[in-house]
DNA sequence: TAGTTTTGTTTAAACGATTAAACATGTCGG
DNA sequence: CCGACATGTTTAATCGTTTAAACAAAACTA
């Protein structure tokens, strides 16, 4: 391996002890160093192109300048573009930002955190799966700066960044009853996910409020691994049976994929027989024959205020903002009230 | 901050030297090591929950197991699924993966990868944008091993693992010319990048192999930026004119979403008048009404094989191993010959 | 019993940086 | 011409590991 260029190789080089070097390096005791050393010390930096050992740095100061994020599942469209928001948010603050998927698989996020924890991140970004609060409560009392992404804990004082999951549920629905839908079903997962629950509970609310008699048979839970044929059979039970549905919400854009491909082979139309919303937007939604409409998480606003929880935590881990962000239903041609058809026939 | 539990810590609880407790706990000399002691040791180790400071072990060791990786944009889905199999590709290896996109920005990745050098990745694996020949070249003489991954410089001696472009465009022509196109356009980039270079004459390559007129119109090059006029202009030109095509090969993914939205749009119908082929699958080419045929990298192996790579680089600089795979035609419904639709009516 | 081995553990240097404190000079006021 | 202050640079400890080499005591060996 080519030898390193350190400290002490500019400093023999230039007939000066280390300590300069690096007093120089870092523009450190400006005030005191003499110029024309400086420059020299400058100048011999540069031809032996050298560049600080930030391993070594790290270990000195205790700061990495990294920031860990753990996401379900980085190719994920979703968690693709929110990592990609949080990478660029951090660099505007000097950091570094480094991933990890957990597949939902609560050893595999453990293993990932040590890692990351291992590697002294200077604070964790994390999207946990279900039962993981005795690990996110180590890491607190460790004092490891970090915020939730995404999922929270009511158990745990910890920051986080949420969206308003129940919410949005209830908009999207009521936007479907009140442009006519009389039986609004929903596909969406059977875990204990708070954020899952909420999706659910919103939906449930919503039904509810229309007074409308609601029918079980209407709310369809498949398991997170996102198994094809279990949910296209949870489809199928949906749109057979005496009241078949006439509106689906998907509860993630995995579901929804998996679902409107089925659609595509059925011979119904949306929005015609059929009205769909999705949760999460995806390039895809744009590219189904009706344009389908989705519950707009505003990424760009969730990364910002994730790195900013964050870096407030850092400066004080008893720190511990809690914030919730609306979602926003777009509206395409997937709900269209009047069942005219902007498709080709 | 929480004080960190470090060797020494251990070793006076034990009452025994840092040194004895780095051997017992890296299992080194286990012939000589006392059990007894050992056992404490480890006991001790546990109770307090000890864990490696990796930047200190890293600094010592001169090896950090990462290998760094730099591709154009993450938030595509065709490079976070790449990323995806690369990072689980690496922890089979016992590597923990950093990534950074630099938007095909020169600047960008010249200061990504020197953060990840910095940061004494072992490896690297890496997606250049044009004009990157000087910036991989310095790293070779500074001996730190990579590959090149999708993309390579014939000016430079280096592991690369990529498809062979040129062959997979032109079978896609030849497909579409098999199927009784006449008219086939492409849209792709205007780079200097020689994989798109390649996508480009293999398309020329095929269409001049059918003996039939070359028409330059049917090609259309537009910038790597992916702007969505100029890309939307350049489809509704191949559409338009006295020999508008009959079937159109998209350069890549973004390029294919533009497109075929604003297809949805128009009143042509796909296959029927038009058939389309696009390069790299994404989940939305199977929500298009008419499922998209499409040029399938083989992700799994590129990902396999640029880590194995990277792995026989590491071992020896030297070792420049060049990995050209080839893409798989999958063909769906929007290539059909038939011009039997099978979409809804 | 003295010498050799074996067994068990410690010493100390090193990785490459940071940084408080000490150490030289030089300059100046009085 | 001497103490005080400013200027410029070095010393040395430290971060938390690793690891060759030294050391000490016990156990054989002849």
């Amino acid at each position: 391996m080519g030898k390193g260029v350190s400290l002490k190789v500019i400093a023999a080089k230039a007939g000066v002890s280390a300590a300069l070097v690096s007093y120089v390096l870092n523009n450190k005791k400006t005030d005191r160093i003499n110029k024309i050393t400086a420059q020299k010390i400058l100048a011999i930096a540069k031809e032996l192109n050298y560049s600080t050992n930030e391993l070594a740095k790290s270990l000195k100061t205790n700061k990495t300048n990294t920031i860990g994020v753990i996401v379900a599942d980085i190719s994920n469209p979703f968690s693709a573009s929110l990592v990609r928001i949080i990478e660029n948010q951090g660099e505007q603050s000097g950091y570094t930002t480094v991933f990890g998927s957990s597949d939902e698989d609560l050893v595999k996020f453990e293993k990932l955190v040590h890692t990351l924890v291992n590697r002294k991140v200077d604070g964790l970004i994390l999207s946990p799966p279900a039962g993981a609060e005795k690990i996110i409560l180590r890491l607190q009392q460790q004092d490891i700066p970090l915020v939730l992404l995404d999922r929270y804990f009511p158990s745990l004082k910890t920051a986080y960044v949420i969206i308003d999951n129940y919410a949005a549920s209830f908009e999207a629905v009521n936007h479907l009853s009140a442009t006519g839908r009389n039986r609004v079903g929903m596909i969406t997962y059977d875990a204990d996910l708070l954020h899952l629950q909420d999706r659910k509970n919103g939906y449930l609310a919503a039904v509810k409020k229309t007074k409308k008699r609601l029918d079980n048979n209407h709310l369809k839970l498949v398991g997170i691994e996102n198994n094809v044929s279990k949910i296209e059979e949870a489809l199928k039970e949906l749109l057979s049976g005496k009241a078949p549905a006439d509106a689906i919400l998907f509860g993630s854009n995995k579901i929804a994929l998996i679902c409107l491909r089925l659609i595509n082979s059925l011979s119904l139309i949306v929005p015609d027989d059929l009205a769909v919303i999705c949760f999460d937007y995806t390039e895809m939604l744009d590219l189904f024959y009706s344009p389908v409409t989705y519950i707009k998480q505003p990424l760009e606003a969730i990364g910002y205020q994730a790195v900013q929880c964050l870096l407030q935590n850092m400066g004080d881990t008893t720190n511990t903002p809690a914030i919730v962000l609306q979602a926003e239903l777009v509206v395409q041609e997937s709900t269209n009230a009047s069942g005219k058809l902007l498709r080709k026939k």
